[in-house]
DNA sequence: AACCGTAATTATGAATTCATAATTCAGTCA
DNA sequence: TGACTGAATTATGAATTCATAATTACGGTT
């Protein structure tokens, strides 16, 4: 182990990135919506340099689009973008659970299997915030779990361009009972270390996520918390 | 049709982008060589600030990696790198081939046939550069037939990390034939539409590169052209 | 001669300034 | 009244300037 970790004193710049992608992402900023350089200047109390230099950031994530001499929007994602999202995030939570399931401690799984019961409690008692919760650590031990950190940062990338979609889709009873029985399958395969198996189930899982959440925005796009 | 397209005047920092990566990609910079603002403002005639924004863009693309205070050097990838970019490179291919089998027409179907032809034929003639070319545009076109666009950059992305590794490979005799064999039966899947068993086969033939590349960097590191 | 500390130099992060493209708005004319 | 023209305003792309961190060079000490 090394005596310590190297002192990382962040730029600017890179905390212009982190903040104004949580502005996106926590929908601070709305798709579509104009992102006028001088008003978050003002707002972050920085010159543009900096500012222009996270935009550009962001810009090649995909998180905002730049129009030359017109500054910068929110991206807005289509539904073919979405489908287009969804199709790659599922192989990568594919490979995710095929890796995590390979290389978690016996320990690391105890502790989602905690965070299972936390989840499964937090649906009988219909406690949204909770499961909600619960359920993001869960997946997210899982892509970390993969020990793919290029693997974790393209998931991250993707992520964030529909997680407005993903936890805004109106999370109905059978979607989320049945929510409910992919993680318990999940749970077992993980148990069990059958890997491949793991991996199948979370590609099926994610593509079950979007397909509700299809369903949800041609019933009808009133917006909603979610699985 | 449009009557016509919307003309697109890159910004000083976009053609910058474009051509500092493929510096990179092209070998021009190499891994781990320091990269002075100074030096490549002058080279390109162009100020810091452009050139800065540029250097955040590559540094998010991971293809070079930003030192507070100490400027930006070419990233360097490690072993472990490697396998964790194919890895995930190697779904992406399972992806796209499964997507462009469903997507593609008869006719695109055709053109890589006839770009088989010709890597069969260069295989014979042990023209490499020939080959090399045709097994690029088959690739691409497979890539490009998943007609997901989000695909295509994240795969290149990754692609443009490991590009040297994967093309300066020393294709081994046997390599060669192994590869060879594998885009006959990926040719055979893409006649047949058989979607699952061409996405399948790129996986396969991805990992199947990785490997010869990293028996060819243990026997011994120095360069060559390939597959 | 090797080592340490300090000053000079250089390179980088960020602010400011400048040039120009885009937008707004007032005024004119049909 | 409404659409068009063109000046005024604003916002953005890029260059320049400024401040500071990092590196190098130098000199003293042992």
């Amino acid at each position: 182990m090394p005596l310590a970790e190297t002192i990382h004193r962040p730029t600017l710049h890179e905390e212009l990135v982190d903040r104004l992608r949580n502005l996106v992402v926590e929908d601070a900023l709305k798709p579509g919506e104009k992102v006028p350089e001088k008003d978050l200047c003002e707002a972050f109390g920085v010159s543009r340099t900096p500012l222009r230099e996270a935009l550009k950031v962001l810009a090649s994530e995909g998180l905002v689009v730049l129009q030359a001499n017109r500054g910068a929007r929110v991206a807005t994602v289509t539904r073919e973008e979405l489908e287009k999202t969804f199709l790659i995030i599922a192989v990568l939570e594919e490979l995710a659970g095929e890796l995590a399931c390979r290389n978690l401690s016996d320990a690391e799984i105890e502790w989602i299997e905690q965070r299972h019961d936390a989840m499964i409690k937090a649906y009988i008692a219909k406690d949204r915030k909770a499961y909600f919760r619960a359920n993001q650590d869960i997946h997210n031990a899982l892509i970390a779990g993969a020990r793919n950190d290029i693997l974790e940062t393209h998931h991250r990338l993707l992520a964030s361009r529909v997680r407005r979609a993903r936890f805004m889709v109106n999370l109905s009873d059978e979607r989320w009972s049945q929510a409910i029985q992919e993680h318990e399958q999940m749970m077992e395969k993980l148990r069990d270390r059958d890997c491949e198996g793991l991996g199948r189930l979370m590609k099926i899982h994610m593509m079950n996520k979007y397909a509700a959440h299809i369903r949800a925005i041609e019933a009808g796009p009133e917006d909603a918390d979610g699985d």
